[in-house]
RNA sequence: GCGCGCUUAGCUCAGUUGGUAGAGCAACGCUUUUACACAGCGAAGGUCGGGGGUUCGAAUCCCUCAGCGCGCACCA
């Protein structure tokens, strides 16, 4: 009997590419491309169904233009679609909104980095035009590997609608934005002080430094009658106030603003004494002087007492006049001959080891140096009132902040976090957020929309220059454009709505925003989660999505970050070349919950391309022994003899749905997998030639309906997790009609 | 310092509201005119990190300790 099948399916001819084993190469690209042109990812061109159903939508977190898609790339492509998929079948109006990131640091730094490479040339020997036309060239080739990769995963996403941050479009969103919120008082130009990367030359977030431990001496100088402790001997220069805590006893006969003058580096200085409650009295002696223009902690302390605030270190991490003999070095070779010179002086009381953690810029992982800069930032505590608003907690015309805006998006439950733990992890970032400086002295971005025009070169430096704010130069003559570009994340801020037409009042903004799902890694919950909270609720006073899905990061065997390492890298296309895209997509699906890591091998892959393999001679074997695909219509497969089968296969359909609606998607997959393997295959099909041997003819009839109706409802719950494999069973059972096109969820 | 997570078979991890421990991979034995060897059948492998508590019953809830990892802050 089994012999005979295969030869029937063999010999009949009937289904011609029907063969073993199961080959995910010829069949992916021919059916994404069938998809693609059926029209079926934009949602325009939906059936009536559809048309009718309520709007589900996703903006696709836009990957950076700096080269490929690595692992963590494919696993957010396959929960997306996996949404995407689930939601059409059952008759939403679904969207998924392709886009890519100009990431403008990162980008730059990496055609820098070529450029020293093979050129030899720094930017600058470009100039500011020649070097962005490389940029873009380079950041086009980026796009399109990008977009293949992105095809190769099965995403069933309106490439019709696709954005870039940089694009015309979202360049117009931006500018609009910009002056939106500097009319609003929200953006603001100032002397602040900002995290300054020598290295890259330019200002960075606070978000964009990683901390390194280093081993360092901590020193304790004489400082007058006082010890002072720093392990950054080499700033203190300039260091005239010396400060400690208003209630610490040991210092109790020093009086605050008290002048005490004492010898120190370069000569006698005088110095004064400041007394302020944020001195920890159990650190070190309890005593301290400040470098206000290099540390942000003394530039708060010197604000809050009206001090002198001098510059000591230049932008390229080099000591300046006030530095006496020592100017000119660079700060890393004038640590020693510092300590040198005081120890010569006898001023070193004692020096001691000492682990501290150092700022790095994660870009240019060059050491972050506190400057007092001229910069615009973005007011997160300023009180302003928000014309129009669908918050829970404010109302339209009420005053608010953009930190209570944060804030209240997630606590008023309008944006779910999964898992809930990061709701936590939020709020305390929050907590902690300061003003967002997004000037970067660097070419590629958007330049800021602003620009001067010197009044009166005679007058006071205040009111010199005229500001104009727009998106366009304006009228006349004598204006200059602001050199610096805006902070890549203040683009990514308004991706879900810059992308649906912002700020004209398009259609797409109507119905598709806010967005249904934000899926992406937790280790952009505050570079981007947040700050599109912010932005969407200052300017269009909701939120940007319901639900927020965090999905873990995918580290290599050794259990790096596969972004960051260097070696070891599993690159998705060799996966999909390898095992197939299905197998690559469950493989990124089954075996992790929502925000936890996983560690990925090549043989997981592979497991899953085994199943691929199964699905396709399961549907052999049932195709083959159940004459014909005809039988299939306008029957209920609840027969008395298999009832025990198709409640059981029916209950685990239902189970899955639930576990999908709540977004557990490694658990539906696992649910499927094991369903379908170990229960319909290893059970079902093998009880199966037995009966069609041995059986009656009810017995027969009553199989071979339960196979059929299985494996059709099988093939549509599987649809979303592996949908080229079924898709290419539907059209071989259905005769060339499409399972993306006309099916519906089994339950 | 504040916060979060993890610890379950050799490896990677599931285990949704507490009811006698599961999967994949690897390894072992048998099976090759079988829908599928990218397979089937079978066997093996775990005091669920330690300790304590709640409960008729705990991998699951609570407390505590330890190891590992992560985030934030910050160390003058």
């Amino acid at each position: 009997m089994n012999k005979k099948i295969d030869k029937e399916i063999k010999d009949d001819n009937v289904h011609p590419k029907f063969l073993k084993p199961y080959d995910p190469l010829a069949t992916e690209d021919k059916i994404y491309k069938m998809w693609e042109d059926s029209g079926y990812f934009n949602p325009d061109k939906l059936p009536e169904r559809h048309q009718k159903g309520e709007p589900f939508s996703i903006v696709l977190p836009p990957p950076n233009v700096t080269g490929t898609l690595h692992m963590g790339h494919a696993a957010m492509l396959a929960i997306e679609d996996i949404m995407i998929r689930y939601k059409r079948m059952k008759g939403y109006k679904t969207l998924w909104l392709p886009g890519t990131d100009h990431a403008a640091i990162a980008t730059q730094s990496k055609v820098e980095k070529e450029l020293e490479k093979k050129e030899k040339k720094h930017r600058k020997d470009l100039g500011r035009e020649e070097f962005l036309k490389r940029v873009d060239a380079f950041a086009k080739e980026s796009h399109d590997t990008i977009v293949n990769q992105i095809r190769k995963m099965g995403a069933s996403i309106d490439w019709s609608r696709e954005a870039f941050t940089l694009d015309e479009k979202r360049t117009f969103a931006v500018n609009t934005a910009f002056k939106k919120m500097y009319d609003m008082g929200l953006i603001y130009r100032g002397h602040r002080i900002v995290n300054w990367d020598p290295k890259g030359q330019t200002t960075i977030s606070d978000d964009e430094i990683e901390y390194k431990e280093e081993k360092a001496k901590f020193y304790y100088f004489k400082y007058g009658p006082f010890t002072i402790g720093t392990a950054r001997p080499e700033t203190k220069f300039g260091d005239k106030y010396v400060v400690m805590h208003p209630s610490d006893k040991r210092y109790a006969e020093y009086k605050h603003g008290q002048k005490i003058d004492l010898e120190w580096i370069n000569g006698p200085i005088t110095a004064t004494v400041i007394k302020d409650e944020s001195i920890d009295m159990e650190f070190g002696t309890g005593v301290m002087t400040i470098t206000p223009w290099h540390s942000t902690v003394d530039f708060e302390i010197a604000e809050r007492h009206g001090l002198d605030k001098e510059q000591i270190i230049d932008f390229h991490g080099r000591l300046l006049p006030i530095a006496g003999e020592f100017a000119g070095l660079k700060i890393g070779d004038a640590r020693s001959k510092v300590v040198e010179k005081l120890r010569v002086k006898g001023l070193i009381a004692k020096e001691e080891d000492y682990i501290h953690n150092i700022a790095i810029a994660d870009r240019s992982s060059g050491m972050i140096e506190p400057q007092i800069m001229n910069q615009w930032f973005v007011a997160v505590n300023k009180q302003f009132k928000l014309e129009h608003s669908n918050i829970s907690g404010i109302n339209s015309g009420q005053e608010t902040t953009l930190k209570e805006i944060m804030k209240k998006g997630v606590e008023g439950g309008a944006i779910k976090i999964i898992p809930e733990r990061f709701e936590k992890t939020y709020f305390h970032w929050i907590e902690n957020l300061h003003d967002w400086c997004i000037s970067r002295q660097i070419w590629y971005g958007h330049r800021v929309p602003v620009w001067y025009k010197i009044k009166d070169k005679k007058s006071k430096i205040k009111d010199r220059e005229e500001i104009f704010v727009g998106d366009e130069r304006p009228e006349g003559e004598g204006w200059t454009q602001d050199e610096d570009t805006l902070d890549t994340w203040f683009s990514s801020g308004l991706w879900t709505f810059s992308t649906l037409g912002w700020p004209e009042e398009t259609d797409d903004l109507k119905v598709f925003h806010p967005t249904s799902v934000l899926e992406t890694g937790y280790d952009i919950l505050f570079f981007w989660i947040a700050r599109m909270i912010l932005m969407t609720g200052c300017l269009l006073g909701e939120v940007p999505f319901r639900t927020v899905y965090l999905h873990g990061l995918v580290r290599d065997g050794k259990g790096r970050k596969m972004s960051k390492s260097l070696d070891n890298i599993i690159d998705p296309l060799d996966m999909i070349a390898k095992y197939g895209g299905d197998a690559t997509r469950l493989s990124l699906i089954i075996g992790t919950g929502p925000g936890n890591d996983m560690k990925l091998s090549p043989d997981k892959v592979k497991g899953y391309k085994n199943f691929s393999n199964k699905i396709w001679n399961i549907a052999r074997f049932v195709i083959a022994s159940t004459d014909g695909i005809e039988i299939i219509k306008g029957f209920n497969d609840y027969t008395e003899i298999d009832a025990g089968y198709c409640a059981e296969r029916d209950n685990m359909l239902i189970d899955i749905t639930y576990d999908i609606e709540n977004f557990r998607y490694y658990l539906a997959g696992e649910k499927l997998y094991h369903y379908i393997w170990h229960k319909f295959a290893d059970v079902i099909l093998e009880s199966s030639k037995k009966i069609f041997e041995e059986g009656n003819s009810e017995e027969i009839m009553s199989r071979k309906q339960i196979l059929l109706v299985s494996l059709n409802k099988i093939l549509r719950a599987l649809h979303p997790f592996m949908p080229y494999v079924t898709e290419e069973i539907w059209q071989e059972l259905y005769k060339g009609k499409s399972l993306l096109m006309v099916e519906e969820w089994p339950v």
